[in-house]
DNA sequence: TATGAATGAGTCTTCATTCAT
DNA sequence: TATGAATGAAGACTCATTCAT
């Protein structure tokens, strides 16, 4: 038989990232997907149940990885909530750095899949917000973070904001420097921009 | 719906802002917009080129609105650079407060047309990201702001983490107080979630 | 507005006759049938939800009248059991005598929408069958017809009998003639085949 | 299911049977075929040239056997006409009696192989047809059928009328018996329905 | 203008068939 | 032979856009 050579799921998945990020969901065929992977359109529904299903496992991985990763820095006993915030910064910014593409999938498409299964998308999206509300509230009784800050409401502001300038950096890798951007982050949520004096 | 003495393209733009908040741009058809207008399917071409026009011509109302009433607050010599801040946030909530389907197309529908005319997009939001770094160096000169602040990438983060808090409000007005939004917004970018002594 | 001229829905359900007649469903597009009934594929989908649909629409228009034309002879207190049956086989040929390609969709296409629908569409078939027997139960009861018979099997046996002769006419209308079939059919259902002297 | 020792041609053939039965010739997959068999997709290919072929060699097998059955029995010293026909009702009876499936085939799936090849199929069939056309010659000449019944038409009528009781026990065992089923023939086509006194 | 019926290009998806192993 | 992954042609269906009234 024709072996499976090489990784075609792979491929269709890698494939998938780069036009769905090129063009949009919406815009992007299976057709296209399947000759961006090098392979015939029937191929892709081999390994994917429809173009819908390419999506999903993509959001799936990503966000299953990025909500490891945030589970286990916040699990961390040497790191102040403080660090574990800039650590998650770090780390998300890591995690998409080799891999722009994803990024703006990651960053432009959700929508399409919550409005079809809002149930299943929101599941990560609100853990991960349970993650940060609670970073939040130790660093509270720590006396690390104000207690006047509303931890759902910080939590949606950050996410928004670090969303955003992974989308503005990925659309536009030259005109942003990572290490800028981190650092701007980190300042910013943790001193704001207000001059304190003293 | 009847529609009001004349006033197709109005009864259209309002119909489309509401199917493009409930199905998004591209599972909303003409055919429903024009319904949910009380107008025939091809009536919509007689005040609109096509479905893309639509959704440009609430953008190009939206952002020019958006970005008048920024520039006349930036404009005011009676508020300092961090009351200017605050006045802005306070109005694009305002904006927005009385028509959250609006929020949702804002939020969630730029990317296409980003995709399909860059430079007619950009424009607004380069803009409007321009005055926001003024805004930030000329508080950093009083003082006011830190100086150590990445002005565009504050500026992103800032866009970013306010988009996002207006689509969670405009999805799950329930879920948040406007209140508490602005609130939160204005101390997290002023002070920072840092506890910061003395 | 592009008024509906002519009856495009009855073009498309004659044009489906000829085509599912002559490639039989399977084989027949849906751009074949609007073609054939001088239209645009879409259009086809402005009457029919389906494919499917269109095949049900015939059948359930074709077996509404006939059940209606069997119903309406069973009724009539001038014919006794042996004319009604014979009444009934020059009504059922004189359905389709005009038109040959609808009693091949009605002898060729039935199973496919059994298989989809059986509930539905064994109901037309159950009803037939019903009136069958009480008819030949009649029969008997008056001494015209023999009482050894099994109402059911029989009525099964001439069905399969007439379907069958049905598509052999409409195939090859010049191989059979109909009133040697009618006539046949009266012989045969009556009499038998046997001789019987005295 | 584990093909049993290079059997495979025979494993397809009844898999074939099963499946297409069930759900139709149309509806049918090669693949699923292979599956029913205990085999790959392909190894179908190594002993069919496609799809038709497989439902072909069903045809060709089961009137080349029925053809024999009947021709044997035609040729028969011993019978007179009508225990001819009646030994013929019997011998198509047992042959699809263990395989009701293959009953279904049978009569569901001639129609889409005359279409493809009209003159290979009508062979079997009219040659069966003469059969009993010659049969009925025979039994008018000796005086046990009616010199009145029309030979073709009559045998075309029952032969529909077979397939279609073939059809109905096939599909509902037991709503249908057998024995019911040959006796009604059987009587119905000897006697008729019609009351004889004397 | 307004209508909404008609159009037909464009896509997803299936599956018979092929082919490298 | 046997496999089952890969292919790509084909077809149902949608919907933005047009157009006759």
């Amino acid at each position: 038989m024709r072996t499976r050579e090489g990784n075609k799921e792979q491929a269709i998945f890698d494939a998938a990232i780069r036009v769905f990020a090129g063009q949009g969901y919406f815009n992007a065929t299976i057709s296209h997907i399947a000759a961006a992977a090098g392979l015939a359109t029937g191929t892709v529904y081999l390994y994917f149940g429809n173009k819908e299903g390419i999506l999903l496992k993509i959001f799936d991985r990503v966000w299953g990885e990025l909500f490891a990763i945030i589970e286990r820095i916040h699990g961390r006993s040497d790191l102040n909530s403080r660090e574990k915030f800039e650590t998650i910064i770090d780390a998300l910014f890591d995690y998409f750095t080799s891999n722009p593409a994803l990024a703006l999938v990651f960053v432009n498409e959700q929508q399409h899949l919550v409005r079809k299964d809002a149930a299943h998308f929101t599941r990560y999206y609100d853990k991960t917000m349970l993650l940060s509300e609670t970073l939040i509230g130790d660093g509270v009784r720590n006396g690390i973070f104000n207690a006047f800050i509303d931890a759902p409401v910080f939590s949606a502001f950050f996410f928004g904001g670090l969303r955003h300038l992974l989308h503005q950096w990925a659309e536009n890798r030259e005109g942003f420097s990572l290490g800028e951007i981190r650092q701007t982050m980190k300042l910013v949520v943790f001193h704001g921009i207000g001059q304190h004096k003293g």
